[in-house]
DNA sequence: TACTCGATCGGA
DNA sequence: CCGATCGAGTAA
């Protein structure tokens, strides 16, 4: 069975355990046309609040920024190297600037790569993350071993310093120990 | 208004 | 390793 994810859950989780709960939900994203396209989430980075140096809301309230600032639930898609639209879930509650970039999801490593792949670009900005936007979440009951989980420091990050570009903020689904392998030869 | 630099990617 | 490509942020 599936189940949209409420946004009451990401108001309240801590935003890095949230980045690593996201891994194994599905994206799902409604086109224009009517289609819709739900596909696993296998990588996530966490952004967390104005200390977090690697964080767009550093500089705190922006024009940019200031959807940051929304209670959790809301799409944050912003223009980088001015090429690709990055996919990102504001969560926290209101004041508290944070939100989790979606980095991978299944048949779309990158997240350059994944919004061109789902269509999504800066138009989503400031939705929220329910069907009626066309992009949102759904728990559809996959259970991610511990085990098939790696923590690593985030991508694209060293201005930030090294305090806080070392932050193991950033989560990964390993496709082999999600999959466990076949049983070895038939035992005699 | 000038200038810098990206939460990347694909091609030498 | 390098260039593409453009808007946000900063300084002036």
């Amino acid at each position: 069975m599936e189940s949209v994810v409420e946004a009451e859950v990401l108001r309240t989780k801590k935003t890095v355990a949230l980045a690593r709960w996201l891994l194994g939900k599905h994206l799902v994203r409604r086109a224009a046309d009517g289609r819709t396209d739900a596909r696993l989430i296998l990588e996530t980075e966490a952004y967390d609040g104005e200390r977090d140096l690697a964080c767009h809301a550093r500089a705190g309230r922006t024009a940019r920024t200031e959807v940051m600032y929304a209670a959790g639930g809301v799409w944050y898609v912003y223009l980088c190297y001015g090429i690709h639209e990055m996919l990102n879930l504001v969560v926290g509650p209101a004041g508290w600037p944070a939100a989790i970039l979606i980095r991978g999801v299944e048949g779309a490593s990158g997240p350059g790569r994944l919004t061109r792949s789902l269509g999504i670009d800066r138009s989503l900005n400031r939705a929220p993350a329910v069907p009626g936007s066309g992009l949102w979440l759904e728990d559809r009951g996959i259970r991610v071993p511990p085990r098939a989980i790696s923590r690593t420091p985030r991508i694209g990050v060293d201005y930030a310093g090294p305090v806080w570009a070392a932050k193991p903020w950033r989560f990964t689904i390993d496709p082999r120990a999600l999959r466990p392998p076949p049983p070895g030869p038939a035992r005699a």
